[in-house]
DNA sequence: AGCAATAACAGTAATCGTTACTGATTTTGA
DNA sequence: TCAAAATCAGTAACGATTACTGTTATTGCT
């Protein structure tokens, strides 16, 4: 099922690449629109899967019961504000000894481990 | 809007606290049927809300799609196993300190961080 | 360039987990 | 025992996502 070229597909992941926030598929729809006034919204879920099913995006499980998406596929740890639902990306050395950590007294095999942080970001701690 | 008693809530509590798995609330459904054959589904979901957040029970958002409940609330992190699905319990020491290590470079305020881990389970480990 | 095969599309209907609504039933405190 | 109010069962509605259908775009080949 050799993979063809779309011109949608094509500005869905520019978008992500080009943006800093961590869209949920409503957004890319609202903007990809832009460009592609008649888009299809199930051409941009499907789409942002495929993305995702071969590596060139990152889908975001938040929590919040929508997903986000992420054009930067580099490992990294995401935070999300509490109080104005931002999204965004921490530097963070590595965390992978907790896997160890976590392995000690389990008896089976882990292979990685899901974390994302939360609290206030930079702009909601300033206001209070 | 004083909390009233009531059969059903108790009935999907005790479920809860004497189970070791981490059901949906579909699951707590089926179960509690049996002694109330004709509990309404949203009679579980309000009161596994309510429960969870009066902090009776801890509700888990593992990713998957659907909301898992915990019938203890004592800190502790979960294991998924990628192979059967089922979420067990894991016995780990305070990780609290990744919330300073993710914390240096960030300019707001980490609260505290979710995190599952993933892989083999036990069984499934076995079998391989 | 022209053409047939097929992936991808737009549009829409369907699904799934969850929440909200409604009139009947329980619980509770007086 | 009784009335106020929380809870219920049942069902409709909701939002996010997926599946289906007939049309359009891309591709490899001649």
């Amino acid at each position: 099922m050799a993979l063809k070229y779309s011109r949608q597909r094509e500005a869905i992941k520019e978008f992500l690449m080009a943006t800093k926030e961590h869209p949920t598929a409503d957004t890319v729809y609202m903007t990809v629109r832009k460009e592609f006034p008649n888009i299809s919204l199930g051409t941009v879920y499907r789409n942002l899967s495929l993305l995702a099913d071969i590596g060139e995006i990152t889908r975001l499980r938040l929590g919040d019961g929508t997903d986000h998406f992420d054009g930067c596929t580099a490992p990294h740890y995401h935070f999300i504000c509490m109080n104005c639902g931002s999204v965004s990306d921490l530097e963070t050395d590595s965390l992978d000894s907790i896997n160890e950590i976590a392995g000690k007294k389990f008896d089976g095999l882990i292979d990685g481990h899901v974390t994302y942080f939360y609290g206030k970001c930079a702009n909601c701690h300033k206001k209070s």
